[in-house]
DNA sequence: TTCTATTTTCAGAAAATACTGAAAATAAGA
DNA sequence: TCTTATTTTCAGTATTTTCTGAAAATAGAA
């Protein structure tokens, strides 16, 4: 009779991977409500639920895609600073591993968002205004009211925001909480 | 020599329309970063810079759009909250106008999406962990560990968004923000 | 009831987006 | 240098999403 170093699990095997499976699926599909790309997001479900980093190949296995699809999107995942990309000494492949801090997680997605989308959409904003700038009709003055309204909105969460993903640590979002009745 | 009732703002037509132009474009191309139809978010747009009420007729005209395409997404904007329709007596058409108040917009926003992909949410990650559940493996610990964490974190930003917008009121968000350094 | 203005629906078309797979480029090791 | 493992690119294809336009349904007015 063997003795294992470990316990044996393997009965619990396919439990298991219905339920990662169910939650690449379904994390894929949440992203997608989200404008993000489903693959994109189905990848980085894998790599937070995976304790070691994986090959492209072993992403494209498991997931069932092809080279090219694995490839663009975990460039895209190490662009947004989710995915950190490791190489292991004597080892040709490079690996991949997301950061799996859910409080950091979320800071990297405000961060970027507001780099990419919030600031963006301010310059917007603050165009459209400036072309108003100066004219006289009551249409103009709709205009101007809203576009300045929205706009000094978006500053706002801006700012929120910055200060909030400013400490990158879960603290305080819990505390300020507490003000909030 | 006529005596209007109001000036002549005449001259200042296309300078508006431009700006007016720029602001429904550029709309519609930020509300489908954020995973919302392109058309929904350039009606909305329109609507938001419009002081009356608009028919579908005039939003086909304004955007350039087919009827089917102005029905359905008014009536999705409509579903939303963000959009309300209205009915002018001894007329038979139906006129659509925006919530202009940006703190309601941002409150409606806020409370539908919570509604239809923050809670559905959570409920795929509690059936994940529901799944995983009472496995003994490292692989099923380390797979139970990343979906509570971020189980955990939905749950309480679903609470901190629910307490931002119960208040309906923006004072509440810039005074916290003085606590949060 | 009929007539007509208006809204709603939806099959098919168009457009946008995402994916594949193989070739080209790169880079580590011999 | 050459060989080979690995990464990157991208033209062509597939899929998904959105849009059109016309027909059907609805509802107020006569």
């Amino acid at each position: 009779m063997s003795k294992p170093a470990a316990k044996d699990h393997s009965a619990e095997a396919p439990q298991l991977h219905a339920a990662r499976d169910e939650f690449v699926t379904q994390w894929g599909a949440i992203g997608s409500a989200w404008g993000i790309n489903r693959t994109m997001a189905q990848i980085h479900a894998l790599l937070i639920i995976t304790p070691q980093a994986l090959t492209t190949d072993e992403v494209m296995d498991e997931l069932t895609i092809s080279r090219g699809n694995a490839h663009t999107n975990l460039r895209e995942l190490t662009g947004w600073g989710l995915v950190r990309s490791v190489i292991r000494k004597g080892e040709r492949k490079e690996y991949f591993e997301a950061e799996k801090d859910v409080w950091k997680m979320f800071c990297i997605i405000v961060r970027e968002r507001k780099r990419r989308e919030i600031r963006p959409a301010i310059n917007v904003l603050k165009d459209c205004i400036d072309r108003a700038d100066g004219l006289k009709s009551p249409e103009a003055a709709a205009f101007t009211k809203q576009t300045k309204a929205l706009c000094e909105f978006m500053e706002m969460t801006d700012g929120v925001l910055s200060k909030i993903v400013r400490a990158e640590q879960s603290s305080i979002v819990p505390w300020a909480l507490k003000f909030l009745k």
